[in-house]
DNA sequence: AATGAATGAGGGTTCATTCAT
DNA sequence: AATGAATGAACCCTCATTCAT
């Protein structure tokens, strides 16, 4: 009780601080998300940011040193969580090439449900930390479930084709059974069987976690096609 | 008697203007081609073409009236080209999965021949203009030679997985066979036998008109892996 | 009753705060003394005084309107008490040129002995507050102990010297003596015979208060070049 | 005559570009002259000089690099030509002691027919290219003309104390006659002889080729105190 | 047509200053 | 008083575009 006396006062100060600071980070990553879904990641300037969070020019480089320091935290911010929160959905999916069926499958799905995360990730993805999904494929080879000519060859189409999908999901309203059909097509270019198939697009998709939710509910421009 | 004299003057003139103007025309997209290629569609500025080009600032002008214009024009120049020498080259080769396939294997045969190309493609290419296979597909889909759920769809992953595949070709020496093992998994999406599969990869690769000689040979700036 | 206990607490405060506030003022122009040596008046910026004195950046403003009111309490802080300084080793030193002489010599040995103190005043010193040395000389000048064509002229020329000298002083580990040759030259500038000159530097240097001792006590920068 | 077809247009095209581009540079210059006359070498930013010299943002950074650049080149364009000004009006001076006095005349007679100039150098003047006032002290020393304590010891001083001159002279209209009292203080500094002193003073000045005139006289912002 | 100097709008970055806590 | 996040004016610099030659 006794000690309580000076140093509360300035921990306080400096807590109040640093939430505030969190939170005008969080604002303009929110913002930035959506400006480089729009744009790309090399189009947008200082100003669009600060336009869309609301917040001074100054405040900007309070935060973030550059736009490409600003798109770096961003994607860790949206592209890692989003891997996290499919790895959590397949805890418990076994059979490698079961996996990576569903992975792709959650993937497009939190791509279908937000489209602003959608473009962005079609636009600024660099195809880093894949080692989840390039593991179940190596494995999938392994026990005879895929048949491709090499591994680096296999995820460079898939994921090329990815990345176009998530262009045309993001672009268009996709026609209905879009997205399971890339998965199909997908899948066979791995070389799976089509009774694995049909199984994995059979499955009701597990619930996700949508870790970029907050952003998108902070944000005052998210704009949506689908009500979910 | 004057008006008469004058025409035929006038049109001289014209015509060695115009015979010029195509020649630096021609020599401002062969450097766009390289600058476009190694900084993307988006980053050059006019000062990149008037020194990659030789020419003066106010020359950009006179030719071409913006970076975005010069784009365009060097993409169709580009491009369509390369994609009727690609029909040109598929004359008289008939089936259409074999067709598709060799069309694909030709054009993975010209971004190995050519890494500025390559790069320049696999960054600005808008995957249009693109009727030649897709008429091949739906044929093949007609015909049973391939499976997939959809053309649209196949067209997708196919065509994104072959950007990804270029982009791997212009920034680092591709492994041995990493051209053909591409082709393979591409086919295998579109669900092609393992036959016909074989066939395409077994052929000898007819021989490309390089429609891109005079743009890579004006260049001062050509930086090739194979010696061909 | 409320009221007159009311007082005393208030003093209290008042007080405790003036004690606090005075020991911010002197913690920060401690700082700038060493902020400003090292950058000269102009380019410092607000931030650069913060840093130097572990304060906040409100905080500045509490103390200081601005970085040219700061520039100016630090030098009246340390130039007039610097010269307090001489003008007290100096009581009892008779005879004007004499006088002026040992001023010179001590004011270079307190340059010498902190070069800090010695920076700073090369670069922001404007030559005020100088009636004691301008006195000595136009006493000197009556006994006919110096002889020169005016005494501002005569200020000007021996002034300027020293800055300079300072300059030198301050920027390199200057020779051996360099202090007393400069004595010399600027006696004999101002046409002081040579037994005085000599008799000037013979003498032992009488012991310097140092008014700067807090400044560069409380700082954590200190560099000296002399142990003492 | 056959030859001079198509070339001599360009080279004339370049020609013409050529001297207004040296134009612009010497308007720069020009202004720059007493921009940092007046406001000292750091303080101006490029928009007065854009101000000044009546030209658009753009120009400054066709023409100099940075402010930085800017103080460089119009130093060496000022400094360097009244240097070898005054060398050559001292072409068949003889003596020493009686050139160096002489120099220092010239140079404070540069100064107070032209403020602007004398404002400059008071103000960003680094001491540097003095290898011959230095070689006429050595010199003089050694005749025994000049008697100081060591040859950097005599130049910090007397430089310095000119400096100040400068400031004095550039900052308000000097007493009558402080122009060739400085220069008697300065020798008697270096512990020349009365005789020589005066002969130096007694002297009719050599005229000057004012190699700054130009600068002067393209400046819309010349103002000076002295009629000529 | 070709040339390149001049232009000025636009975008990046810093920093003095305010203010709620 | 002390704190530090937020602010926006001011500065730096680039670059698309024009235009006289």
């Amino acid at each position: 009780m006794r000690r309580r006396s000076a140093t509360p006062r300035q921990d306080h100060r400096i807590r109040v601080g640093r939430a505030r600071s969190a939170r005008t980070d969080a604002r303009i990553m929110a913002a930035a998300l959506e400006v480089f879904a729009e744009k790309g990641p090399d189009a947008p300037v200082v100003d669009d940011f600060v336009r869309a969070a609301g917040i001074a020019r100054g405040t900007f480089y309070n935060h973030f040193q550059s736009v490409e320091q600003l798109l770096e935290a961003t994607s860790i911010w949206t592209i890692e969580s989003a891997v996290r929160g499919a790895d959590r959905s397949l805890r418990g999916v076994s059979g490698p090439a079961f996996r990576f069926g569903t992975g792709i499958r959650l993937f497009l799905a939190s791509a279908e449900a937000n489209p602003v995360w959608c473009r962005f990730v079609a636009r600024v993805w660099k195809l880093g930390a894949l080692e989840i999904p390039r593991r179940d494929l190596r494995d999938g080879l392994k026990k005879g479930e895929l048949r491709v000519p090499g591994v680096e060859v296999a995820m460079d189409v898939v994921l090329g084709g990815l990345r176009e999908a998530l262009f045309r999901m993001g672009s268009e309203r996709p026609p209905r059974g879009y997205r399971d059909r890339v998965v199909e097509v997908c899948l066979q270019a791995l070389g799976a069987e089509p009774a694995l198939i049909a199984r994995v697009l059979a499955q009701k998709l597990p619930p996700l976690d949508r870790p970029f939710r907050t952003a998108v509910a902070t944000s005052r421009f998210s704009r949506r096609w689908t009500p979910s």
